[in-house]
RNA sequence: GCCCCCAUCGUCUAGUGGCCCAGGACGAAGCCCUCUCAAGGCUUAAACCGGGAUUCGAAUUCCCGUGGGGGCACCA
């Protein structure tokens, strides 16, 4: 049962960071293209000028491209339905608001700020709902005229019916009914002739065919006078989607940027642009935010290619849904896990550089089968890793104890370990295991003892990769002398 | 204050009137494996917000509460 192709589009505002309900949002536009066979394209919604942020733009261009959610139209990419850029569309607009002024859906209005102000607090102190009174709206399309002739200021307001009830559908939700006695003749276009939100997400998603509108439930509110605002054009009414917010881990209350603030400080974030610094991967972040909104029956580590298959907007969920980070951490580690060798070693290889390390690449990829199932994000690299890219290591002495013994007795053990090791032609799995499992058995001493010593030894740390393994990678050589090493510490003990 | 939306384990969710004494995942606990840490395997605890109504039968439909969330700008 194919569907129709779908145009959806993204529409951040360029106001700060790129958030992780704009990449959801932008996920499921994504899917439900693909899906179809039809285009994803991104929007860039800066018409208050005053809270455009530099370079906010490119930040969720790159963070798309960064979550491989490639937009088929953009301001980057171009389209047929250009430009992508709300600012560069003024003209549009005003063509549009006066076919809704002529055909009587839309008034302009000469009511300064100060008199709105005063009227709000007018209609508190009446304990009513705050709403603009309408004064403009009785004015005679000549006087209006005469008034804008002299230029006088003005901007542009919806003229809602004030009668009856309007029914708006939304995809999750089912009919929404508002009494258009509660809305508001809201402002169109601003005195800076710039359209508000309500009109140019109107004109432009019409304007460029887009067939289902996903967009966060904050604008249900507002959702009453899109429909009219549609439907004064005579439009037809693309499929309303509103998805679920994201409330905060504690689930009270809404994601906010504060508290990104404070999760950074445990190597989280909300903000697209951190996520890679912070060792996660596109996958692990489209997986985490994919099942936040949309239940999926069968399996629920996927890729993005695997959730084109099994998209539907009826899968979507309307409830709020309160983020997880440990969530966050699982779909990443299992992820990392799927990744071949090759495009680990790759994807990890910017973290050991950006700590100063020369990284061997044959090294780099011989450790990848060590490092995998360890890693839960890409930088655990370091922890785990660091030892095989450094001339020396510098392990703590106390460490070099092993449990229930004391110094004497570890620099023996490694004394005998370095004996039966340097006995071997090289350090490799194989060739060293054996006759070490053999000195655990004849010593009567256990495994983690002696193992444990040459760990932290060859190591430098009491948690590493397993020992052999990692011991043939960082070569005989250095090996013996690092044993060499730690018998030297012990002693000193 | 007014309007709108939502409501299943701690969290994300499956469930569209009988298949549900409610399934999966994360997290938690325990066991197994084990050279550390992981990974993996097995097991356990853990939920239908409350009250009415409809029905032979309700997590599933309706109503009322309650709780949570969002909105009430020349911001999006």
């Amino acid at each position: 049962m194919s569907i129709k192709p779908a145009r959806t589009r993204v529409a951040p505002s360029p106001t700060g960071h790129m958030h992780l309900a704009t990449a959801r949002v932008a996920l499921y536009d994504y899917l439900l293209a693909r899906k179809t066979g039809g285009q994803f394209i991104l929007r860039i919604e800066d018409t208050d000028v005053s809270r455009t942020v530099p370079g906010a733009e490119q930040e969720i261009m790159d963070g798309l491209r960064w979550l491989e959610l490639n937009y088929d139209e953009g301001p980057d990419v171009g389209g047929a339905f250009g430009p992508y850029r709300q600012t560069d569309r003024r003209e549009i607009y005003h063509v549009h608001v006066n076919t809704l002024v002529d055909k009587g859906h839309a008034y302009p209005c000469f009511c300064t700020p100060a008199r709105l102000e005063a009227v709000r607090q007018e209609q508190q102190k009446r304990k009513e709902n705050p709403h603009y009174d309408g004064t403009c709206r009785l004015l005679s399309p000549d006087e209006a005229a005469r008034r804008i002739a002299s230029g006088e200021k003005y901007i542009i307001r919806f003229k809602m019916p004030r009668e009856g009830t309007t029914i708006a559908k939304d995809h999750l939700r089912g009919e929404i009914l508002t009494e258009n006695k509660q809305l508001n003749d809201q402002v169109l276009l601003k005195s800076d002739g710039l359209p508000t939100y309500h009109l140019a997400a109107m004109v432009d998603d019409h304007e460029m065919g887009i067939t289902h509108v996903l967009r966060g439930s904050e604008w249900l509110g507002t959702f009453p006078l899109h429909v009219n605002i549609v439907r004064a054009f005579g439009w037809e009414e693309p499929v309303w989607v509103h998805l679920s917010v994201f409330l905060k881990p504690s689930g009270k209350g809404k994601l906010s940027k504060r508290d990104s603030t404070l999760a950074m400080t445990d190597g989280y974030s909300v903000f697209i642009k951190d996520m890679n610094e912070l060792g996660f991967t596109p996958e692990g972040v489209n997986n985490w935010i994919a099942l936040m909104g949309w239940g999926v029956a069968d399996e629920d580590v996927l890729s993005v290619d695997e959730m084109v298959d099994r998209f539907s907007i009826d899968g979507l969920t309307p409830s709020p849904a309160a983020i997880n980070f440990q969530k966050l951490d699982h779909f990443n580690a299992t992820h990392i896990r799927l990744f071949t060798t090759e495009d680990l070693a790759a994807r990890i290889k910017p973290y050991f550089t950006r700590e100063g390390l020369r990284v061997d690449d044959n090294v780099l990829l011989r450790i990848v089968p060590l490092l995998r199932e360890r890693l839960v994000t890409l930088d655990d690299c370091l922890s785990f890793g660091s030892f095989f890219f450094k001339e020396d290591v510098s392990p703590n002495p106390e460490d070099l104890v092993a449990k229930g013994l004391d110094a004497t007795q570890s620099a023996a053990i490694a004394q005998r370990a370095f004996e039966i090791l340097s006995g071997q032609p090289a350090i490799s799995h194989e060739q060293c295991e054996p006759p070490l499992r053999a000195y655990v058995e004849e010593s009567g001493l256990n495994a983690n003892q002696v193992f444990g010593i040459l760990r932290v030894a060859t190591t430098g740390q009491k948690v590493s990769p397993p020992l052999f393994e990692s011991m043939e990678i960082i070569g005989r050589e250095k090996c013996l002398a690092r044993i060499k090493n730690a018998i030297e510490l012990l002693k000193k003990m």
